[in-house]
DNA sequence: GTGAAAGCGCTAACAA
DNA sequence: TTGTTAGCGCTTTCAC
């Protein structure tokens, strides 16, 4: 490994000197001396050790992105959704000279550990709970911000208006003339981002003067819970002509089983979907969602984050609107067949552990 | 910031025990030292800097994870394949105490510079080409292993029979009873997966005593190729009823594509998709396609890279075998209306710096 | 303009 | 069983 020291030595200046022109500091080092360290330093392939620096000046240039799974047994990070605001914070934080450090999360205090560990100079967290998010506060005081996390102020957050996306997606629905919605989604007392969305989704149902109660079809976002989802949306009792779902995953598994119960999507029922992932567009038919924009949302992040670490601003709260795609799963409704089967009555949760109402 | 030194005071003893205990080496610690020592670690939540570590013993426990975007202008990881790929890299890697750092792909050089700069104890690329591999292993001395590259020996790889898949895939194609078999890919000769699968192709169909040139239909992975690669299939002189897609994104892609222009599959035109991502199954019709088991190629990865750190094993090629999944996009030819649009011949090439055939 | 010395938090090597 | 010394590669402080 070459270290400043080598250079220091080729050059017959002091490390001291090596460091100066290396970080740009080059008031107080003459011409000719800077050109002698700069090519020495090109022509032995420097590379100085972060760890080294990171040790020395107490920063370590690395920020952390820590992500929850979707779902318990959820294989890391299958949901797209996810993977894409990975990819563009690494655009992001690369940009910006920083390197990025993954963790999947496990509790506050360990995931605390882990950052400090390696002195991150921050983080950014993904699907974080409510009540998560005061633990990690506690445990922690780096730089942080949450994506779509609900919670009080004090916070560095970016999110979406979800409310006002599922509102939307509802109002079409009801103009298309549909007045038995249900709105699919896990049960997450915790999980703002799905109340949010359920209360955008019950405000456009109360001033269409119908009630939302009862109307909450409970499913978590895989595929085996799609299936199901569409067994408790046919067996309901308020008999369903189309739904709001709080997941495009979520409304293309329901698309396919309803398929497979001989439902056709839009003639028989009407969906819309949320996150208009690319893969909305690709499927038949093609979905009818709530756009956010994703890669507005890592950008977001990695500014709301720098702002803190250059402490040029306080922590803020950044909402972004969200954006109606109409596409090809909304139709007028249509009377379904009787239900003849409704043996499951309740409906069902899988979530980690939260609550069942 | 809390250190060994500190521990050290408080217990009354030197650093170096406190090393000692805190790193399990306690044979030469007394036990009440050593239960001093553990408690008042907990108490004062003392947590390692890994930065000093690193720089003291010359590892850093970091695994980095390289990826190529698959595209130009691709949104980083939106890849599905890739995204899942990465967070069961995570999982291993966390699993075995590391800590896993990722970086979009630049130029050799710049890598290996980010790579050094860390001093990272290994790394695991995503999707280079095979020139690639080798400046990447002139520039850079850590142990590497390269997932679905085809590369000469000397270096750990893993990836899938690719050839083998797609031998399958064609097999299925002919046994329904086609005869003009497209293959659907990007025109990339110094990609060896894409190679492989065309021969693959090539195999299945000359054993059939058919001829696989002219067969090869070019288009990129993203849906405006999808589009693009529909028209250029529907155009093929060859009258094509059926088609081997090189990834599902592409396949379910096709299918829209082909909707749009009142071609149903598999009524009108049967595909086999390659990687048997989530949403093959959800989709509709459900995506025939050659599976690759990602989460083992994760596991397999990591333990190839565990093997070079602990110098237990010499680099070596891991295979894994697809496997054919039948579900709805296959089915007997049936002779399509004449192409009347035959405008565009040639077909297209949309790929990074790849040479045009 | 340049250099010497000290220190970041840790571990390795050797003493005691 | 425990302590001392030195050093990993870098920056910072202060002196020349």
């Amino acid at each position: 490994m070459v270290t400043i020291a080598d250079i220091a030595r080729v050059c017959g200046v002091s490390k001291m000197t090596v460091s100066n022109v290396l970080n740009g500091r080059d008031s107080r080092v003459s011409a000719s001396t800077k050109k002698r360290v700069l090519d020495a330093a090109a022509e032995l392939n420097y590379q100085p050790s972060a760890a080294a620096r990171s040790l020395s000046v107490a920063r370590s240039e690395i920020i952390s992105l820590v992500y929850y799974a979707a779902a318990e047994g959820d294989l890391g990070l299958s949901n797209p959704h996810d993977a894409m605001l990975l990819g563009e914070i690494e655009r992001h934080v690369s940009a910006a000279g920083k390197h990025l450090m993954i963790h999947a999360a496990t509790d506050a205090a360990d995931t605390a550990r882990r950052l400090r560990s390696w002195n991150v100079d921050g983080a950014v967290f993904l699907g974080v709970l409510a009540d998560e998010v005061e633990q990690l506060r506690r445990h922690q005081d780096v730089p942080m911000v949450f994506i779509d996390a609900y919670t009080d102020g004090g916070i560095s957050t970016v999110g979406i208006d979800d409310a006002r996306g599922s509102y939307e997606a509802t109002r079409l629905l009801l103009s298309a003339g549909h007045r038995a919605i249900a709105f699919a989604g896990p049960y997450a007392p915790s999980a703002g981002v799905i109340n949010a969305r359920y209360a955008g989704f019950a405000r456009a149902l109360e001033e269409a003067g119908l009630d939302a109660d009862e109307m909450h079809v409970i499913a978590n976002l895989t595929f085996a819970d799609a299936d199901a989802a569409a067994a408790d949306i046919i067996a309901h009792p308020q008999g369903f002509t189309a739904a709001v779902v709080t997941a495009d995953i979520l409304a293309i598994g329901l698309i396919k089983a309803f398929a497979r119960r001989g439902i056709r999507v839009p003639d028989d029922f009407s969906l819309v979907g949320f996150d208009d992932l690319p893969i909305a567009e690709m499927v038949t038919p093609s979905l009818t969602t709530v756009r956010q924009d994703i890669a507005e949302k890592a950008r977001a992040a990695v500014e709301l984050l720098t702002e803190q670490l250059d402490g040029s601003r306080d922590p803020r709260r950044i909402v972004l609107e969200p954006m109606l795609v109409e596409r090809e799963t909304v139709a007028a409704p249509r009377p379904r067949p009787a239900s003849g089967d409704a043996r499951r009555r309740s409906p069902r949760v899988h979530l980690r552990g939260a609550d069942v109402a």
